[in-house]
DNA sequence: TCTGGGGTCCTAGGACCC
DNA sequence: TCTGGGGTCCTAGGACCC
């Protein structure tokens, strides 16, 4: 019988390895990745670049990606860039620009499914690839049960440099859950390969917050209850998992301990929905910012109407999203009796939706949001 | 120097219907 | 009028991920 083998593959510092390609001489400096369009990179007469650093940023931006150099000084991506520049002042700030990331996202997935074809999107950086019916991914070499397989991840990330100049790190395992710890095992621009017989070595020792699936939340509250190894998990009673967690995540902890998971990897799933928010530069009053308020609301509800229409689709929920300056987040929706993707009906329904919320306080965030997705 | 923007999935209560 | 159980839809919030 064939095994299953599956790969996770992870572009390394995706943003900023594609920044470093069309900016060289950055290569090897610590850079950060973030906020808006205020730091851009300026030419001199005599055709050096002049960068932004990190030491004169102010704003709400927070780090998208850092270079492994940046990593070194304790910057991390999610962090605020303020933070960022009290660690590492003269690091170098380059403003995010997804156009160019979606052009080289679509090259590496193209380069993937060259040599293997069953690919699950996940994000612009990091895809599961089913490897189990790529030919020769079966075969032993010398004494090796893993070599074929072996040879055929290391076949794909040939590819996704020759194609991108970029490199990522794959892990190669029997199921998903498994794979996207493995890459992780050995990066940048590494390879592991893990079998079943493997995971108390390499997997038990590893911190429970490296589970996909396991977030701050639940990581603290194990960490209260002594558990602070995926092998420390993995030596709990299911029962037990059940009766802290509930039941249907407590039993997926216990699964997820021991390696199980049997979920396929699904090559194309329809939207469920799509959103644009906003963080405003400073904290808006419904009253005393009205004016203001009222154009990025239909900016965003037009965003929507765009987004939807490009894609082909029309939102039957229509949504907002409100946080307060004291990061309190709220949600209102309303179900409409037809899906609509216009920016003036969206808008409309926002509106709706925007009475039934208490705006005393000042808001940090406004956002639209359509749900219920139907195909045009 | 608090904490972006785009998503998915799950839970839970209430309305409503059979 | 009271007592049921089950199913589906809608809404709000929260955890988590990239």
């Amino acid at each position: 019988m064939p095994r299953r083998w599956i790969a996770h593959l992870d572009m390394d510092a995706f943003y900023a390895s594609v920044e470093l390609l069309r900016y060289p001489e950055l290569a090897g400096q610590p850079v950060v990745i973030g906020g808006g369009r205020r730091h851009q990179p300026s030419t001199l007469p005599d055709g050096t670049r002049r960068f932004a650093t990190l030491a004169g940023y102010a704003g709400r931006g927070v780090v998208t990606t850092a270079t492994y150099a940046a990593r070194d000084y304790g910057v991390h991506s999610g962090m605020g860039l303020m933070k960022a520049a009290l660690r590492a002042p003269a690091a170098i700030l380059l403003p995010t620009d997804f156009e160019r990331y979606r052009h080289y996202s679509r090259a590496f997935k193209t380069a993937v499914a060259e040599v293997a074809p069953v690919i699950e999107d996940r994000g612009i950086d990091e895809i599961y690839i089913d490897l189990s019916d790529v030919p020769g991914a079966q075969d032993a070499v010398g004494h090796d049960p893993t070599g074929g397989v072996r040879a055929v991840a290391q076949e794909i990330r040939n590819n996704v440099r020759r194609a991108t100049g970029l490199t990522c790190s794959v892990g190669v395992t029997p199921n998903k859950l498994l794979s996207k710890i493995a890459s992780e095992l050995d990066k940048p621009d590494g390879l592991t390969v893990l079998t079943e017989a493997e995971i108390p070595a390499r997997i038990w020792p590893l911190p429970v917050r490296r589970i996909n699936g396991i977030g701050p939340k639940a990581g603290a509250r194990l960490l209260g209850l002594g558990i602070h190894t995926i092998g420390e998990l993995a030596a709990r009673e299911r029962a037990f998992l059940v009766e802290q967690f509930g039941r249907a995540y407590g039993r997926w902890l216990h699964d997820a301990a021991h390696g199980h998971d049997d979920r396929p990897v699904q090559t194309r799933g329809e939207p469920v929905s799509m959103s644009r928010e906003t963080t405003f530069d400073r904290d808006l009053h419904a009253v005393r910012d009205r004016a203001e308020l009222s154009r990025i609301f239909s900016e965003l509800a037009a965003q929507v109407a765009t987004d939807l229409q490009r894609r082909g689709y029309a939102g039957r929920t229509i949504g907002i999203k409100l946080r307060f300056e004291d990061f309190k987040t709220v949600t209102r929706d309303l179900t409409l009796p037809q899906a609509v993707s216009d920016a003036a009906a969206i808008r409309h329904a926002a509106g709706q939706c925007l009475k039934r919320v208490d705006l005393s306080r000042r808001l940090r965030l406004l956002g639209v949001r359509a749900g219920s997705l139907v195909r045009l």
